[in-house]
RNA sequence: CGGGGCGUAGCGCAGCCUGGUAGCGUACUUGCAUGGGGUGCAAGGGGUCGUGAGUUCGAAUCUCACCGCUCCGACCA
């Protein structure tokens, strides 16, 4: 992507209703804009970061067997009065009404649709066991929206759905699910950490919560130094060794439940089994906040200079920043002959072909975390050179075209 | 929902106390200079001062109501 056709949008000052970092850094580094409380969109730059978590997602999932549909977001009140939850959600639920004046919830999550269509398409043991699911804006009516997109009213969300016809297929399915978010968070880049978690109000009996570890995190997460013990804070406070426990504060991305038959016995979700008989399906459900994702990776990866993204999800892998691109007809030249070769190895690169002084490039691209940077010059070309420097590092280095090369291969 | 704060140019802010027709920085446009870290100088464009009502000769400024945003708390798959 050349960047004088793309659009970036930074600011030197973030709003005074930024508070914490990944907040003010998202606004600054143009990737999300605020419409109205917990309302964002996601500006160009924002959604590439987005796009790519979502692609990384989508690949893990298939490899664990699970199959994407789109639910609506729009869901008919009816289907909520099965499971009795119109009621319990309360106000967190966004209701609209229709001009028929039927009422409809914009979606805060899935279980009665995807139940509805289990229950309707699927008749037998044999089409068993299965899993859904879905990446889609859920409405959530906060409280107190704060944080940008950590705690927003409108976010995206990754949500997968198991049917089983027995209890030890469903924890069999929730063990795959369990290594799979360990290798979707891993893959993306995050110091994450899976406990053991509460199942509130879905209901159901085992449960995981995986939290990127930040400072800045909401939640309360407790571990044990000399076990594999690790849970979020309500389930600690009952355990007997509590006060043992080592204690740190995370951001939940994602979450993870064996729901049993608590949908699928008011719903009516029944398969028939081997032995002809109606039985109850064994539900599991999956969550992950794949907008809430970006936010977590900037808490725990900035600096002074702005955002340091993890390479599987920057918004660009790297950036040539050509000093003197609309002046110098050998720099332009060399600029775009880079690009071009970049692109042929399938490297997301921005050129910075607006002609803009260093400093001005070189802050830009800091703020909006791009992993490497190439600089091109009158300087670096008198020798046949380029100057590299990774957004990690304090300095940069003189490379010839092939060393320069080996860095992306 | 309870308690605080804020609303003036895209963003950050001053002006309000003590009423007299709006200003600074930045961003934007143009010109000249500059060309390795948000460069310098100069000239410009951009405002229902959140909305409505009231007081007053006159309201960004005083009064009241409403709306929006935000922080703390309770809540949170």
């Amino acid at each position: 992507m050349k960047a004088s056709q793309f659009f970036i949008s930074t600011l030197k000052e973030a709003p005074a209703e930024a508070e914490i970092i990944s907040h003010k850094l998202m606004i600054r580094g143009g990737l999300i804009r605020r419409l109205g409380s917990g309302l964002y969109t996601w500006m160009p730059l924002g959604l590439k970061i987005l796009k790519k978590i979502e692609t990384i997602i989508r690949e893990e999932m298939t490899r664990a067997g699970a199959v994407e549909l789109l639910m609506p977001a729009i869901q008919p009140k009816e289907l909520w009065d099965e499971t009795g939850r119109w009621d319990v959600f309360g106000p967190q639920m966004l209701k609209i009404s229709d001009r028929h004046e039927r009422l409809f919830c914009f979606g805060p999550t899935h279980e009665e649709v995807i139940t509805d269509i289990v229950r309707k398409e699927i008749a037998s043991y044999k089409q068993l066991p299965i899993n859904l699911y879905q990446i889609q804006t859920k409405f959530r009516d906060e409280i107190r929206p704060r944080f940008g997109v950590m705690r927003a009213r409108e976010f995206l969300m990754k949500d997968a759905y198991s049917f089983h016809t027995s209890l030890d297929s469903l924890k069999e399915t929730y063990q795959v699910m369990f290594d799979t978010y360990t290798e979707i968070f891993t893959r993306i880049g995050l110091e994450f950490r899976a406990v053991q978690a509460d199942n509130g109000a879905i209901g159901g009996d085992g449960s995981h919560e995986f939290h990127v570890l930040a400072e800045s995190g909401e939640d309360e997460i407790v571990y044990d130094e000399h076990s594999d013990f690790a849970a979020n804070i309500e389930v600690a406070e009952n355990h007997p060794d509590k006060d043992k426990f080592k204690r740190c504060r995370g951001i939940e991305v994602g979450h993870i439940f064996q729901l049993g038959d608590k949908y699928s016995k008011s719903m009516k979700a029944e398969f028939v089994d081997e032995d002809g008989q109606s039985k109850p399906m064994v539900m599991g459900c999956y969550g992950i906040g794949v907008s809430r994702i970006v936010a977590a990776a900037i808490e725990q990866n900035y600096d002074d200079r702005g955002m340091i993204f993890p390479q599987a999800i920057a918004p660009f892998e790297v950036v040539i920043a050509p000093i003197g691109f609309d002046k110098n007809e050998q720099v332009r030249q060399k600029a775009n002959e880079l690009y071009d070769q970049l692109i042929k190895l399938n490297i997301d690169v921005l050129l910075d072909d607006r002609g803009l002084r260093p400093g001005v490039m070189f802050s830009e691209a800091e703020l909006i975390g791009i992993p490497h940077r190439i600089t091109i010059s009158e300087k670096t070309l008198a020798n046949d050179q380029f100057e590299y420097k990774s957004r990690k590092a304090s300095d940069s280095e003189l490379l010839d075209a092939k060393g320069l090369l080996k860095k992306f291969s």
